[in-house]
DNA sequence: CGATCCTCCATAACGTGGTTATGCATCCAG
DNA sequence: CTGGATGCATAACCACGTTATGGAGGATCG
């Protein structure tokens, strides 16, 4: 496809910089002439690569998408699909956990110039990809909710509504945690993700035992895969 | 209080165009000097009042948490606690569908000037007021939560990680309603954000029936109070 | 009742960061 | 070798946050 598939791939050099300089000194360092400087380049080379500034961050946040679903991705398939989401919860936290400021761009919750209001209106062709990615990114979750209907362990349903309402639990609890409003950092997995998972797994037709088994025996597979106490988010 | 109560209060008139133009205009509009020209004062003004932006935007965000809490205090309490929850979730997903912008700066989704990242490093005074008017927003959240358990609707728990759990879920969807992420408008409500509060009424403890007895009451209530069609969520 | 101080804000300027006009160097087509 | 197109450097422009300075008004005190 490029021509060039030098070194010197100013695009893809300007948007790794981005990210590592988001994640390094925050949303403010996202700013053309750092990024130019940083790759070694003028600030003409984001004009000609990407129109301008908001384009750019477009990228930075579709880049976002695109390693969120690679981290769920990886997540294995197991006989146990209600617990499969608890440890796609898990890692999905783990995610946002260890580079806040991606994610902060990821879902608009950050916006570095005042641009990238939300994400309904979009103009720049890289975010309408970005909102793309983002829905593409939750499609383990889609799978594994429908596991667990065919499973028995939900109710029938549909499964995009199933893993829509999921979706919107975990995603919520991960920005107000990310915001700050839960307090001090690991408490909230097991004071309220985890009894939240259960929760929505109960309400959507498991028992309370085997939601709970399921939430244990994700936790016990998160502890080997991290090799830590097990509380999932640190760095 | 304040020794002139005169007409000419500028620093409440900037918030008050802050808002207005947040609304209008989008995050962007957010500028010292488009609110001081508004105001029809210098830019000055913004600083011997806020001493700066950021601060006026901390002051915008707890001015929009003020009124969030404003239209939950609202909601009355009637026998039904878990009715009384769903229309809290509706009352909250119309305050947001009216004036997302504002909410957008409120928790941070929206940054009119790369300032005010997460809530987690806040500098300015009012931003710690702002994150305080946040959590006393959801005192009604937490007390509809604690009438369920005491009612039996509920099993036994902490009504503030229950309640934790419910905002967590209702701040997802509303989060990912507004970014567009559900599609058109409206039919998130019936679609996702009442199929969620049965799915979290009954994971905490609530049986189907009634939880969908209650969901049911609180839309008949909001129709009655809105007038329209039931849907909830307009302008 | 005048002197002094303090608060509030207008004027004007500075620094930074996004953007653009222009031109040069390189590379490919012919 | 030539013409055009691409990629980017240089330099300037402009918007916006911020700050230095000073003046006008009221409040306080001698």
């Amino acid at each position: 496809m490029s021509p060039k598939p030098r070194a010197t791939d100013v695009k893809a050099r300007l948007v790794e910089a981005a990210i590592r300089l988001l994640d390094e000194s925050g949303p403010e360092a996202l700013q053309a002439r750092k990024l130019a400087a940083e790759v070694g380049v003028s600030t003409m080379a984001v004009y000609t690569h990407f129109g301008g500034m908001a384009a750019l961050v477009d990228e930075v946040a579709r880049a976002g998408f695109v390693r969120l679903a690679e981290w769920l991705a990886q997540v294995g398939e197991t006989a146990d699909p209600v617990a499969d989401i608890f440890s796609l919860a898990r890692t999905y936290r783990q995610a946002v956990a260890e580079q806040p400021q991606l994610y902060a761009v990821a879902f608009g919750q950050s916006a570095p110039g005042g641009k990238r209001a939300t994400l309904s209106d979009l103009t720049t062709e890289a975010g309408r990809e970005a909102a793309q990615e983002g829905l593409e990114a939750f499609a383990p979750i889609v799978r594994a909710t429908a596991r667990a209907i065919a499973a028995g362990r939900f109710r029938p349903a549909d499964e995009y509504q199933a893993a829509a309402q999921l979706w919107s639990a975990l995603h919520g609890f991960v920005t107000l945690e990310a915001s700050g409003h839960f307090g001090p950092a690991e408490q909230g997995i097991d004071h309220i993700l985890v009894p939240l998972g259960i929760t929505m797994a109960v309400g959507l037709g498991d028992t309370v035992d085997r939601a709970r088994g399921s939430a244990e025996a994700a936790k016990a597979a998160w502890r080997a895969r991290t090799g830590n106490t097990g509380q999932g988010g640190n760095d």
